[in-house]
DNA sequence: CAATTAATATAGCATAATGTTATGTTACTG
DNA sequence: CAGTAACATAACATTATGCTATATTAATTG
């Protein structure tokens, strides 16, 4: 039979305190139980592991070897119960995050940033889709936390959908379009530029669809689509075209470059919202990131709500 | 309570052999075993290890990175069961050993050497000493086995003295000293000529002092004393002196430069043997010493007194 | 060198952990 | 959908470990 792992740990705590007694103290057990063992040992052995008849044990040879390997045995454990430790409080591990492309582009990356400074250990792994997926890959298990624009009558009963924004989209342009300047702004004006798109199954695109629906544009030109988020800002900012996008897209742009017209458009019912499995299955990071993340929204709504007000008196 | 190394090493044999029935295989339990231990596990940590409701059980997170602190162990736990292995075979481990100066550099060294090449593990600390000494350090512990020239009947009786060459002394000189030509010797030709002594206490000096009492010498000459083995050569082959030598130290000289002359004179009552504790609690190692050293000698003896046979005939 | 002190060894007992076999469940297979 | 292979659970025997109390023994000290 192969040596027991926890006799080389205690073996190096012996040669490493000094004595049976010593040992037993840095262990936490009782000096007669490692002295059983080590004569166990011995027994086993066929070997003496300390010089008989010497008051300051001394360790044999064969001893310092095995409390070698014990000492290599200790540290090993110690790493995994802090890996333990780290994994459990969510301090560690992995969130496997997917949510629709602008968001995640345009929003959720900020946040994830944060979230990283904040607990390194943890890795994200972000993917992309719509509802449907979400729901999907969540079902499967490839995914921990989705993150998606959604109707909380949508959501089948078997998951949870935690909202963390309210929907406010806005008509987005570059800084340099003409309709920037215009002192009154009114709906019909916006029927001649062009419009990037998100794809068809898009909610960014029904709510496009939806809007120039409600001002009776049925035939919209289409310059630009399918882009991700960053290639569209390039071209918004370099082309009279317009989009819808999500207010807190536009507001989380670091730049000016991007303008939202003051136009009052309609509301989607959706709302951001995280999702995931009802049975409270997830990884102690995802719960922590999940935490970070209804935190940092709470006062980005905030700073939003706030913007808008503001933007409402000047217009 | 910290985690049980055992369970890590299970942990990593259950993902690298890829389920709990090949693992409880590989570690030679049974599967049910392992099942339980894995299900302790995930209950004392909180977390799942295992994906549930999945057929090829796949590791979580978690209990990949345990797992790899698990391979750790289990490695660190059979090199210590190598160690005990080899060490408790005597492959392993260290031999201290002592003896007297013109023995141990003139013999036992070459024996050592063919002791290493057979057992590199095995560390040889040598040291000198005369049978005072070894006593003494044997007795002490600081030395495992001593190699001198002693009478049965002065070992004490709480040691064991093992011959392995009978003493047979020769006087030696330079393989151009002038008694080396000369056809016919007589005992008396050897009183002109210088000698090298050992130090005063030394087994060898009282057998010159003997052999040349024994023919009526008994105010000799001293050129040279106090020297090892190495230099006393060195002053052989240089110069008219001579010396008495063990016949085992010419025999084993490589080159042809030390002679011995075919002069016959006493034999020491002394044998060349091996001195240890009675109690055999020597190391493995030190057992398998003595083991190569007796085996040796055995076929040097042999070699000896057929050489000196030989040496009989031609003279 | 006797007496003291401090450390290790042993004894005896209670308990927790492990190991086993038998058997129930369940996920994948054709 | 039945069959199979693998995992989970149950029940029980055995071993290992833990503890306290106490005996030994090696070093120390007067």
């Amino acid at each position: 039979m192969l040596l027991d792992p926890r006799h080389l740990h205690i073996l190096s705590a012996i040669v490493d305190a000094g004595g049976l007694s010593e040992g037993a103290m840095a262990l936490g057990k009782s000096q007669p139980s490692l002295s059983r063992i080590v004569a166990n040992l011995e027994a086993r052995l066929g070997e003496p592991l300390f010089e008989k008849g010497r008051r300051p044990l001394r360790p044999t040879e064969l001893c310092e070897r095995l409390a070698a390997e014990g000492r290599t045995i200790a540290r090993a454990t110690h790493a995994a119960q802090s890996i333990a430790d780290r994994f459990t409080s969510g301090q560690a591990g992995s969130v496997r995050v997917a949510g629709t492309p602008i968001f995640m582009d345009g929003v959720i990356s900020n946040v994830i940033a944060g979230f990283q400074s904040a607990h390194p250990e943890v890795r994200v792994d972000q993917s992309y889709g719509y509802a449907k997926d979400l729901l999907d890959g969540i079902t499967a298990g490839t995914i921990d936390i989705g993150i998606c624009p959604m109707e909380e009558a949508d959501v089948p009963s078997e998951f949870e959908f935690q909202p963390i924004l309210k929907g406010r989209n806005v008509i987005a342009c570059g800084a340099g379009h003409p309709l920037v300047r215009k002192r009154s702004l009114r709906l019909e004006d916006i029927s001649e530029y062009p419009w990037i798109t998100q794809p068809v199954g898009s909610p960014l695109f029904q709510d496009l669809r939806d809007v120039l629906n409600s001002i009776g544009v049925t035939d919209f030109k289409v310059s630009y689509s399918g882009g991700s988020l960053s290639s569209i800002l390039n071209v918004l900012m370099g082309s009279n075209a317009m989009t819808v996008l999500p207010y807190s897209v536009v507001f989380m742009q670091p730049s000016k470059s991007i303008h939202a017209l003051p136009i009052r458009i309609q509301h989607p019912r959706r709302q951001l919202g995280l999702l995931s499995k009802k049975d409270g299955t997830t990884q102690p990071a995802a719960r922590r990131f999940v935490r970070h993340l209804t935190t940092q929204f709470r006062s980005l709504s905030q700073a939003i709500t706030e913007r808008q007000r503001q933007a409402v008196w000047k217009s």
